[in-house]
DNA sequence: ATTGTAAGTAAGTGGTTACTTACATAGGAG
DNA sequence: CTCCTATGTAAGTAACCACTTACTTACAAT
């Protein structure tokens, strides 16, 4: 691992953590194992630093990168829903990092906010529209459910209150959601 | 208004736009239109002024004084989705306050987010188990799905994206959130 | 052997911030 | 009139923090 490398992971434990303000140069060279210094000749400004690691370990490549699921009917709601769930717990810490500074930062985090949005709801689109025969409208509205109530779901219990959710819960939530938007069949 | 709701006034509006390290007890005091001085002496210190704040704005009684509705199936989930986004709405700057500060601040405010989704969850399984006659275990899941679908949509649209949603929006949404949990029955 | 690169140490700078102290003022109650 | 309470002004303190400067060390490539 480079020296940059173990920077950027040490600041991104420490942001994740105590956010952006509560996190001190300091703190992050000494995580490292690296000189204050250090950190300075390679990223220049703490701002730069905080930048690189959104970058670093967002959440939407990994998005991106999951193939919507083929099959039919409810399962492959479930399917994309336990999938992306996944990623967002893959990267639990990034979120934090997101959201305790989208409303504070200047706008700095709240486009990749809502760059992430569109990316979930896109990936999200593509799945229902190869599922439910339905109008565009319809469509979009349902997508806007299931994203909201994964997303609240996982925000709520894992990143806000901390708790580490068992898989068999978060099948369990998933699939009541899914059968609930499909419209109850099987 | 006294001079104390001044400043709890000024310091709610300061921690939500800024977050809490990131507003300054000189900030407040100008906005509120007093001292530093006068701050100090009425607050002791800006960790208590904060807990205060948290305390004055808190949506939780609000959550609490909302009355289940009565009526059958869909609409009454429809009825009391309306009047909690509302709540939500009305609390919108108490919301980004609680939660750009759970993960980090020492607990403090953590402890107001656990309580504030027990009140919510409460609430929404007294109005289930009077519509739906399902064992407690099913029930319960599908509180979970319809809270955080109603959370989820309101922190990503309006609170972390800053939108303005439309009563309409709204209630197309809780509209479609309520009957696929209904079932898809009118 | 020389040079270049990546890192460290030590020491500071300039600015900010929560909070304090000491003293003044203004208005109402007795 | 006199005290009390609420507030203000001015000045300062101690700590912290992002970031810099100047100089050094270790090592690898040429």
């Amino acid at each position: 691992m480079t020296t940059k490398e173990r920077i950027l992971k040490a600041a991104y434990s420490c942001f994740s953590r105590r956010g952006y303000l509560g996190t001190t140069t300091r703190e992050v060279a000494h995580l490292a194992g690296v000189s204050e210094v250090t950190l300075f000749r390679l990223f220049g400004s703490k701002k730069e630093l905080f930048r690189e690691v959104l970058i670093n370990f967002s959440v939407i490549p990994d998005l991106r990168s999951i193939s919507p699921p083929n099959g039919s009917g409810c399962e492959v709601l479930i399917d994309i829903g336990l999938k992306i769930y996944s990623s967002l717990r893959e990267k639990k810490e990034f979120l934090k990092i997101l959201l305790s500074e989208v409303t504070g930062l200047t706008g700095e985090a709240e486009e990749v906010y809502v760059s992430f949005v569109e990316t979930l709801e896109t990936l999200l689109l593509s799945v229902f529209s190869s599922v439910l025969a339905l109008p565009q409208g319809e469509l979009k509205l349902k997508v806007k459910v299931f994203g909201a109530a994964l997303f609240g779901f996982f925000t709520s219990e894992e990143v806000f209150q901390g708790k580490e959710i068992s898989s068999e819960e978060v099948r369990s939530f998933i699939e009541v959601l899914s059968r609930s938007i499909c419209g109850g069949k099987e």
